[in-house]
DNA sequence: CAACTATATGCGTATATGCTCATATAAAGT
DNA sequence: ACTTTATATGAGCATATACGCATATAGTTG
């Protein structure tokens, strides 16, 4: 994005619907839960305190945003993260995040 | 995020909410025309297509969210991309958008 | 086939937020 | 002081979407 030529409207809808299925805390929540291997939705619901048919619904919008993998075995279905740039696109926040309010802090103090 | 601890709800909230930040066209389309350098508003508003009070407000969330920065000039505010992740970040999901949209490509052709 | 378990989905509601129009504020020139 | 230009903001409307409840589907076991 930043040496390219700008994208297309169609490209830019499609960046933000992404960054979109990353803006809901149950969401990232799944994921983060996800980090340490492959999980059914029974245990992605106890791991999230979520009810069934909300982490479900976030589980389809995750895999169908392809940032989820589904394996059905037998009754339970079981998701994994299959895009290999989403730890590092939560590293990036946080890291950012991390820097900005450490110097909100600092400011806060320096004023005070 | 992957190696560490949990994070907790808080910190989520913070990460869904910077997410939340980048899931707009409108948004995508400032930043991206604040790539090749710091412009006014006047010259967003021509560079976006965008109404002067829609991209007023843009600025104004942008800038909350520590993403731009601001610097008066007599009667003009010229903005500039302040955090130094976002690039970064833009062309990690442009990155793993073309990667997904390929295999989709190749699969409806290998399908047809 | 009936009962049970795991997962998905239809529907209604509440909330958030993007957009537009009009207007307010701020800075500069006459 | 008045006008003009640049930017910000208040109010209202329209839309999107997260959540809860109930129910549907799929697969397993008796």
């Amino acid at each position: 994005m930043s040496k390219h030529r700008p994208l297309s409207e169609d490209a830019l809808q499609l960046v933000a619907q992404r960054f979109a299925v990353l803006a809901e805390p149950m969401r990232l929540r799944l994921i983060q839960a996800l980090f340490d291997g492959e999980k059914n939705v029974t245990e992605l619901v106890a791991a999230t305190g979520g009810t069934q048919a909300n982490v479900s619904r976030h589980l389809q919008t995750l895999t169908a945003a392809h940032i989820l993998g589904r394996r059905k075995e037998g009754l339970l279905v079981f998701y994994r993260i299959s895009d290999p740039t989403i730890p590092k696109l939560c590293e990036l926040v946080c890291g950012s995040l991390e820097k900005t309010l450490s110097r909100q802090v600092a400011q806060f103090e320096a004023a005070g």
